[in-house]
DNA sequence: CCTTTCTAGGAATACGTTTTCCTTCGTAAG
DNA sequence: CTTACGAAGGAAAACGTATTCCTAGAAAGG
């Protein structure tokens, strides 16, 4: 068996009581500011640590504490753009209270989430994230597990564990208003299969939105289809066939808005002025990759990762969430729905 | 199935002494498979642990081991489209070796680097991996830490220290090989700004290649520009204007190339009939959004990250690698430079 | 001068494991 | 019947830190 390395062994508070004269408890009180000493105490340990480069082990600590300062954060989504930045979010809000985080990608194998899920159990983590990238309801990943529990981007069939979720309908309806205030009434909606809860949740808020001005666009107007630009192109042509003066369209995804886009300018269609294009994402190499650049109904997914986090961290406080909990999108403007119009 | 149930408190192992009436120590040789025991003790305590669901404190464990069994990835990439893959390589080879991974996110702030390398080092992670979102060297993140260190996606200015590194000059070669393979003859190179040195090694690889074919093409015809799908709708009319009877575009990257794309449709050229196209990452939402979907150099970052741990398993069992290791790209052929051609 | 009251800091314990050394017991060899 | 030996398992130390309790000495009060 090889050598362990250089081994370069880091100093202990041993190390450092040792250089300034005092005990261990002393040296730890006096880094700690905790106990009855003396001021120039402090500053003897204080110096001494510094000398010697001194970091505590979080692990001993963590040890006495029954706490470890570190969560897992579970995803299903192989760390795809959508738990990305939740994980994004999550660890920000984390960091700031000097919590790690353990990532885990279970690529949606129910046998690697339990694996992971034994590791972080005996890691003694101090909380979890669940994340994923549809927001249905999933089975529990464990209904008495002893710690913290708070799902992002997706929620427990137990529907009393906490979650947080975009407002995919109020997304939706932010589309409409926005489309609606430029002055378009003839709608189209592009989206992905129904089958998808957000597709439906969209589609909603946006039909809602358009009853309420008073315009003409319901649920049996929406186009079910794919995730994909072969389906924006696919579905464009459709529109433009069957309703030829459809002035907006809103699409269920960025991809399929690209898709549209491509298909519009190849028959002559000008974006904006001809038909408005929202999309659904506001991925940046989609919406700045088109021409025009696409405007776009963001999820704001860092929001959900830190709203996560904050739940969480008032959880391992004792002081748990329940149930679900929407964040609001919120609308980009660019030139897909620019100035001009009919 | 471990249920801990109500009592909050995790069991240690001297519950599963207990219950299996043994001692600590004999509990603990009974699951780790060591000493010399009876098997009837054995299986007694096996069964103990279950029914208490006892996961041991890899804390504990650690702490007497001298080791945690945790590693940390930091990454100046945001945890984007590079640094990603990179890092689903090395969890996916850590992970087989019952390690976990604390993923730190800089956002490129030397301030913040050195907060999250503090907080790596208390907590005593037993190596650090080093990521980027460019290959250029960087200031080595701390030559004496008493860790081993593997940079990943990009290197130390410090040229001793290990990295793996994607091979760009070959990814450009084997552009360059399948095009000329497939008859092709006038070439166009067009690329992201020539400060990157990933664009520069690709140019040259994919130069050499038609040089050693006994074709027209110099370091001279390489356009550069940005990473950007504009910049690719630009430079294939300039192409198209300068050297009309180009017969096939390798792209240095999958956005590039469907900026060239969509203006090769535009103007009436085909792909790949008139003209064969090649980009770089092999980006799912972007080679198969792309119509036709775009053959593309693999730049394989999952190996990239699978290599830099396996490489960092090797240093932290005292066989630290020394300077840079490349590893190869691979080649995915799509319909952008399917049958038919000149 | 003797007792009480602070004060600064030391000693010990606990956290949950693993490992080393030691004890006990049964059995076989002399 | 002793002695030696192997097997099975117990006792204790160790990892690095925080905390609780305790003590030595000094200051203060009588």
């Amino acid at each position: 068996m090889p050598a362990p390395g250089p081994d370069l062994k880091r100093p202990t508070i041993r190390d450092v009581a040792a250089l300034a004269g005092v005990s261990v408890g002393t040296a730890s009180k006096a880094l700690n500011g905790q106990g009855k000493l003396r001021a120039e105490t402090r500053d003897r340990v204080a110096a001494a640590a510094r000398e010697l480069g001194f970091a505590p082990n979080v692990l001993a600590r963590g040890l006495l504490a029954g706490r470890t300062f570190t969560v897992g954060v579970i995803t299903t989504d192989s760390f795809g753009r959508f738990s990305i930045p939740v994980m994004l979010g999550a660890e920000d809000a984390l960091g700031a209270g000097q919590i790690s985080v353990f990532m885990c990608d279970t690529r949606d194998d129910p046998e690697r989430e339990r694996q992971y899920l034994d590791m972080l159990l005996s890691r003694r983590v101090d909380g979890l994230i669940v994340a994923g990238r549809r927001i249905e309801p999933r089975p529990s990943i464990g209904p008495t597990l002893g710690v913290p529990v708070v799902y992002a981007m997706t929620q427990s069939m137990d529907s009393d564990e906490p979650a947080i979720l975009p407002d995919d309908a109020g997304g939706g309806r932010l589309a409409a208003e926005h489309l609606v205030a430029l002055g378009r009434r003839r709608f189209g909606h592009i989206t992905g299969p129904p089958r998808f809860l957000a597709a439906r949740m969209r589609a909603r808020g946006f039909c809602d939105a358009i009853a309420e001005a008073g315009l003409p666009f319901t649920a049996n107007d929406v186009l079910y289809g794919e995730w994909s630009e072969a389906w924006g192109r696919e579905a464009a042509r459709l529109v433009m066939h069957t309703s030829p003066r459809v002035d907006a369209i809103f699409c269920g995804s960025d991809q399929i808005a690209r898709g549209v886009s491509d298909t519009l300018r190849l028959i002559g269609c000008r974006v904006p002025e001809d038909i408005a294009l929202v999309g659904v994402d506001n991925w940046s190499p989609m919406v700045l990759g088109a021409d025009p650049p696409l405007t776009s109904v963001d999820m704001c997914l860092e929001d959900i990762g830190r709203v996560a986090a904050e739940h969480l961290l008032l959880a391992i406080n004792g002081e748990p969430g329940h149930g679900p909990h929407t964040v609001p999108c919120r609308l980009v403007v660019r030139a897909s729905t620019g100035a001009g119009g009919p």
